[in-house]
DNA sequence: CGTCCACTTGAAACCTATCAACTATGGTGG
DNA sequence: CCACCATAGTTGATAGGTTTCAAGTGGACG
């Protein structure tokens, strides 16, 4: 695990357009003007650069920071008693991966990375001064949080009502379009897709050998082809129906 | 659905006791003064009250309100394309219904009543004037939203990752611990639980009849008696290594 | 070339749903 | 007061989706 440090006085442009779709998307949630942008750009402390399948964020550690994650794939999960895994969020850049960690309490959970990451960490102590000041970066942030428990009701529907066809088609519609808005190479209804098939059960809650079947059937059904860390949509339509998916509770 | 006029300027003492059981909640959450304190009951505009089974708000509705419920229970829905229900939250006394009536876009959702519910309707414009003057009030409800994650969070893994029997044990664990900070009448663990067996299957995931036989052998294993509307917990020790229940993520 | 890991396949067991009765309860009207 | 009805709860039999176990394939990489 790397950690560039990175002086927000004169950070490269490079890292500042990164971090910036990240304050885009807050400014998105509730309009930021230019001083409460710049509080946010303050709130920034380093580049965390870890490795696939690396912990970004341990369980039991504190939460003196917030991750933003700017480049790479990455996932929140809680291990159960019995020791499966739940993978409870998936993060792609730009997005913010614990909201909660501007809670007091500390919560049970790890984010660990599915491909190298570049994580941005914010100063939590700064980020509570930002919103201190400028309510409008409380609203801000009220309004991620918002988004999440719609995103969270949507999967506690998938999870307790409906088939395994219908929650690994939905997810990977959800996938597709929150891809679309912060990726740029989505071409064609080919995306990157860095999860094994005992990742996508530990998504789904089902189990590995019946992901495999159940990708199996979507690709007879020449809806997808999944193989090599990519997902190709062949029929968005038939996908999205299946999944019966809306797309409204996904932000933008 | 009865609405009584209810001018805020002199509301009686009754009802403001019971509206700031709110504010306290709100106030717990990120500490309030007496001035943001008095912003909040500024937004209080009235009380609905409604029958047992009646809607609240229905799924198409604007959001020009936000629903605070002051007594009896209530509950979020959403309905499944095949016709089916789906109970995504419960709520009891205290509770603020709609977090995410805060957020600009209109959500597919509708809110009903288990019970004769009286519940007090906030002006969606006030608050957002309120928090725009206190940020204090922003953060709770931030705070609110991020606790509201949370559960959201723990049913996911419930939902997608645990039997019947501890969805089920953990359902009971979590009302019982929601309303020990709310309600009055908790006493030798016997508490009101007004939700026909097919109303837990819709909140549980699983078919009516599904529910009937869990509650049998809950009841056989001397764990929970459930019955007339009530739930007795005998055994709390087990009920809760069953549900493998941490408390950790409720909120107080 | 061997090893490891992800993926694949088949068979059996398990949990839960569905369907179809049937009972218990409470309320209503005659 | 009783007959009737609607609703909630109960039970049994069967079917289906999903898990588990066990074995085997395949490619990637040292």
């Amino acid at each position: 695990m790397l950690v560039d440090a990175f002086p927000h006085s004169d950070g490269g442009a490079f890292m500042n357009i990164e971090f910036d779709s990240f304050v885009d998307r807050l400014s998105a949630a509730a309009f930021l003007d230019e001083t409460s942008r710049n509080a946010i750009r303050g709130s920034f402390s380093d580049v965390l650069t870890v490795g696939s399948n690396a912990e970004i964020l341990s369980q039991d550690s504190g939460q003196a920071s917030l991750h933003v994650l700017l480049e790479g794939w990455a996932y929140r999960y809680d291990l159960l008693p019995d020791g499966k895994r739940h993978i409870s969020a998936l993060y792609l850049p730009g997005d913010l991966c614990d909201v909660d960690g501007l809670h007091a309490r500390p919560i049970d959970r790890g984010i660990a990375a599915l491909t190298v990451c570049r994580v941005a960490r914010l100063s939590r102590a700064a980020v509570l001064a930002a919103m201190d000041e400028f309510p409008q970066v409380t609203k801000a942030f009220l309004h991620l949080a918002i988004n999440e428990t719609l995103v969270l009701a949507r999967w506690n529907r998938l999870l307790g009502f409906q088939t395994a066809h219908e929650r690994m088609a939905h997810l990977f519609c959800e996938l597709f379009c929150r891809l679309k808005v912060t990726a740029e190479t989505v071409r064609e209804g080919d995306i990157e897709l860095p999860l094994s098939q005992s990742e996508l059960a530990d998504v789904l809650g089902l189990s590995a050998v019946h992901v495999n079947r159940v990708l199996q059937d979507l690709r007879h059904d020449k809806m997808v082809r999944v193989a090599k860390g990519r997902l190709h949509v062949l029929d968005w339509e038939r996908l999205a129906a299946l999944a019966r998916f809306e797309p409204d509770y996904i932000p933008r």
